[in-house]
DNA sequence: AAAAAGAGCAACAAAAAGGTTGCCTTTTCC
DNA sequence: GGAAAAGGCAACCTTTTTGTTGCTCTTTTT
């Protein structure tokens, strides 16, 4: 059942944050986290973490699930799968140029 | 001599954005383009292709070399193979935290 | 049952992103 | 020398992002 997926701009997007990023650093370690958890030692205020929280949802690198009165994060790898393909084939076609380049020169 | 590095949120919110995906892929391939080339087929005017070279270009992702009337970019791999070792490490801890799981549930 | 903790919703505001247009300068080509 | 091509700069506009605050609701805790 693989998911239609967000095209790659949209996860660099949700990536293009450093408290993103942080949230991400602390939910790829794999123990879910509440709203208030991730919000502890931040500057920011609940509301505004949970913005960016939306923002990564949006962009299916994590998800929540409500248990009681907290909803809980959680990581999910598939997108930072997807845009690592994305990235190899860039550098991939880098090499090839480099290649190309190099046999011209010698050749 | 190796440069400060951006720091990574900089490069991902860079290559958010379809418009410079786009212009990455073009100029990963090798070859200097000017402005003029690049906004070739976009339906953007060439000042805002300008605007996401610039973008790209405070990124470090690629740079411009002026000659004569045209400037041409190039592309540059550093960014993107240090944001490929980032998404490398998140990656890993995941993978860790997937490990734990697994022996504790099979211990 | 009352207080406290965890979150959702909505309104608001400031700043950044994304794009346009007009005008000017510098090269190149005839 | 004059026209055309390539770009830089600045003003301007609209939309999105990023953040805040206040209020309400539900779930725990005591």
């Amino acid at each position: 059942m693989t998911a239609i997926r967000q095209p790659p701009a949209a996860v660099f997007a949700a990536l293009g944050d450093q408290t993103r990023l942080s949230l991400v650093a602390k939910l790829c370690g794999g123990q879910p986290r509440s709203i208030s958890q991730l919000t502890q030692g931040s500057k920011l205020s609940r509301q505004a973490v949970t913005k960016h929280l939306r923002m990564l949802e949006r962009a299916e690198i994590v998800h929540s699930v409500h248990t009681g009165r907290e909803s809980l994060f959680e990581f999910d790898p598939e997108p930072i799968e997807e845009i690592k393909k994305y990235l190899d084939r860039v550098s991939e076609q880098w090499d090839q140029a480099l290649s190309r380049l190099k046999s011209f020169i010698e050749g």
